[in-house]
DNA sequence: GTGTACGCACAGTTTACCTCA
DNA sequence: GGTGAGGTAAACTGTGCGTAC
């Protein structure tokens, strides 16, 4: 219904208007609050928000206002509704929604908060961004990373068609670094060899920074706290991921030392078994000792030589430990490994 | 004691950028 | 030189935990 028709409402000085979608255009009505001298007047007008198009286009229809007027510093608060092409909703399908409509297929909210600059030197900030299951929280230190909050499910869907295409070109542009919020890009940054190598070095004495450190380091090497906190980050995880890997190599070697080492037991079972079969006298000798040769892994009653050969020798060379063993790689890898 | 807000660390994921076949 | 695959690492998201109020 809503794609049909075009709809004006007015409430006091409010203004509701509903525009038709067009194309795989959706619609999303955005609130501007605009702080002028000493007092505040809101403004309702509607905005497009394409469906395939991470940026919100406003168009201020507000009698009182034109479009000049709105790109003067303001606070802008967006709220839309954009409706889901359909490999959108597999994508979202990804990551079911709680408050999704499965009727309308509408993503429920899309809420900006943001500062509206004016002319040529915009500075414009997401704060939040309330996405269709969850609370995006705005922390990018980048001027770039204003759209960066719909990078992850929008930069999916950016096969924009040339309509579209054209379209984003229209969007915001206002200086060089801006354009970046336009394509929706993130650029990358890419540490030199002398801040990779400081960071190594505070990284090896401490894993973990305080934020006076955080914030000194990122003096030092001329970047953003954020920027150090999530090379810090990244670090401690690679460096789980290798102690992993140590880990995992060291159990493999465990793991074969230990099937060798029970292959070895199991034919001496088998050996024992054989022997008791052939030579049951040796289990009816009151009060000898059977024992086994682990290196000949021969079984005697005292000396080298197996049974007892007469000589009187009160100490066997070798014995059954007297507790069975247990071997455990963790308490002594070194052992086994 | 309980609820809330905040900060931080972490696991997992995304993605720009690089290398190499 | 162009290209795709795969790897690396910066950045992001969601979650859990501790702490202060």
């Amino acid at each position: 219904m809503l794609t049909r028709f075009f709809c004006v409402l007015n409430f006091f000085s409010f203004r509701l208007i509903i525009v038709p979608r067009s194309l795989s255009l959706s619609l999303s009505l955005c609130f501007s609050l605009f702080l002028k001298t000493f007092h505040i007047s809101f403004l309702l007008f509607t905005s497009f928000a394409f469906s395939r198009f991470p940026s919100t286009i406003i168009i201020s229809l507000s009698p009182e206002m034109g479009f000049d007027d709105f790109s003067k510093t303001g606070l802008v608060l967006g709220l839309g509704l954009s409706e889901l092409a359909d490999d959108q909703r597999t994508t979202l399908k990804k990551k079911p929604a709680p408050c999704s409509s499965s009727s309308l297929d509408f993503e429920p909210c899309v809420l900006t908060l943001g500062f509206s600059g004016g002319g040529g030197d915009t500075h414009r900030k997401v704060i939040d961004h309330v996405g269709p299951h969850h609370l995006y929280r705005q922390a990018s230190p980048h001027s770039s990373a204003v759209c960066s909050s719909f990078s992850g499910k929008v930069k999916r869907e950016r096969d924009l068609s040339s309509e579209e295409v054209e379209l984003e070109r229209a969007c915001w542009r206002v200086s060089d670094e801006d354009d970046d919020v336009c394509n929706n890009t993130r650029k990358k940054l890419r540490l030199s060899k002398q801040q990779s190598a400081l960071l190594e070095e505070s990284f090896k004495q401490n894993s973990t920074l305080n934020p006076k450190q955080k914030q000194g380091l990122a003096r030092q090497l001329n970047l953003l706290p954020r920027q150090v906190e999530v090379w810090f980050q990244n670090r401690r995880a690679r460096t789980k991921v290798k102690q992993t890997e140590v880990d995992c190599e060291l159990l493999k070697k465990c793991c074969e030392t230990l099937t060798d080492e029970n292959r070895r037991l199991q034919k001496e079972v088998q050996e024992l078994k054989a022997i008791k079969l052939a030579k049951p006298v040796y289990m009816q000798m009151s009060g000898a000792t059977l024992t086994i040769c682990p290196s000949c892994e021969r079984v005697g009653t005292g000396g080298h030589g197996g049974v007892a050969d007469g000589n009187s020798n009160p100490k066997p060379k070798f014995s059954m430990p007297p507790n069975p063993f247990f071997y455990n790689p963790f308490s002594n890898p070194s052992a086994a490994c």
